[in-house]
DNA sequence: AAAATCTTGGAACGATCATTTCAAGATTCC
DNA sequence: GGAATCTTGAAATGATCGTTCCAAGATTTT
């Protein structure tokens, strides 16, 4: 006998996770998310709880939807460090060019956020930093089996290495940096990985 | 004629620093600036201006009395490679334990924030990331000249894949990543540059 | 069609925000 | 010591914050 809802939640939540990726948490007001979604606020709470709730919502759908998969391919890529330069130049190119150019990443941002504090918030950080080294590290192994590596590589903190870089790429690329110079940097990180190089 | 402040400025501002690098400019009211120094709004208008101009003057005095005396330090070693050691080390050090532990890099920080739009604030992030640069590469340089790099190894573009690395080294710090491995993943990448490494 | 129940819109809540105002207090110059 | 002028404390301003409430509207089941 219920209503049903007028809208598709997630929908609504893809345009809440863009306002909280480009401006912060702190800085994006529930009437600002009720504009951007042409919700009311009543249809928010009822639907997704608090702020806090639709923030994490709204990360949750960012890691799921736009890190996890990416990670995948790489780690499934089965060329070895030509895999990891595509990952780096696909990412250069998103954060530089087009719709969320100069946005950053999302949980990359969440890292200097207020809620960073909270639990639930630091879960989805710390899973995603896992699986960014584990997936850094897999690309690498294949890349050793391959033959691709200087000997004296250690493929475990070389994929700490790189996953240092990429949140180096995310966070300055949210400063207005260039692609092109983000390009040259991650290749030389991945020139240096090679045999006599 | 006039009256003189009742305090000093500076001390006030190294207590309005310490919140903003802390919580972040979003997060942090007049209120509790106004509370952290035992000020009158009153008196922090007077001296400072507006929040925006108080931000700013703290993010000014981050920049001039934290960062640059150690990236000045790193330039004007005379040591090389083990001069770029000991910069990370310190710096895994001051980010992991100690008074500021979790507190992150005030400026990686201001990457994220709201402010960062702010052309003053631009200004500041830029001319830290040339420092960056400049001091990082200025310490590549000894280093090639002491005979401690690859042959193959290109120090502009290996500065900027130090920076990279250091603006992650900062943010991960703030998520409260463990110092023992920041240090064994720069030290990873420090032994990468050296000859037949 | 009518009853039941959820959704929706809009107003309202108290709290907190950055900022301003102004009288009272303090200090320096004459 | 008195006049001049800045600093200080505390209250007040208007705006905006997240959240709640409730009547009105919409939809499904009977």
């Amino acid at each position: 006998m219920p209503d049903i809802k007028h809208f598709d939640p997630d929908t609504a939540l893809e345009r809440v996770e863009e306002l909280f990726w480009q401006h912060g948490a702190a800085t994006t007001s529930i009437q600002a998310v009720a504009t951007a979604t042409g919700l009311n606020r009543s249809s928010l709470y009822a639907t997704f709880g608090g702020k806090r709730e639709l923030y994490l919502a709204a990360l949750r759908r960012y890691r799921r939807l736009r890190a996890e998969p990416a990670l995948r391919l790489l780690a499934e890529d089965e060329r070895g460090l030509p895999a990891i330069e595509e990952f780096f130049t696909q990412l250069v190119g998103v954060r530089c060019t087009g719709a969320y150019a100069g946005w950053g990443c999302m949980i990359v941002n969440a890292h200097t956020g207020t809620d960073r504090q909270d639990p639930d918030v630091q879960a989805v950080l710390e899973e995603h930093h896992r699986q960014l080294r584990d997936s850094m590290h897999a690309a690498l192994e294949t890349a050793r089996r391959r033959g691709q590596l200087a000997d004296a590589t250690d493929t475990a903190t070389t994929a700490d290495v790189l996953a240092l870089l990429a949140y180096g790429v995310n966070l300055r690329s949210r400063a207005g940096a260039d692609a092109t110079t983000l390009r040259g940097t991650v290749t030389a990180a991945l020139d240096a990985l090679r045999p006599q190089g």
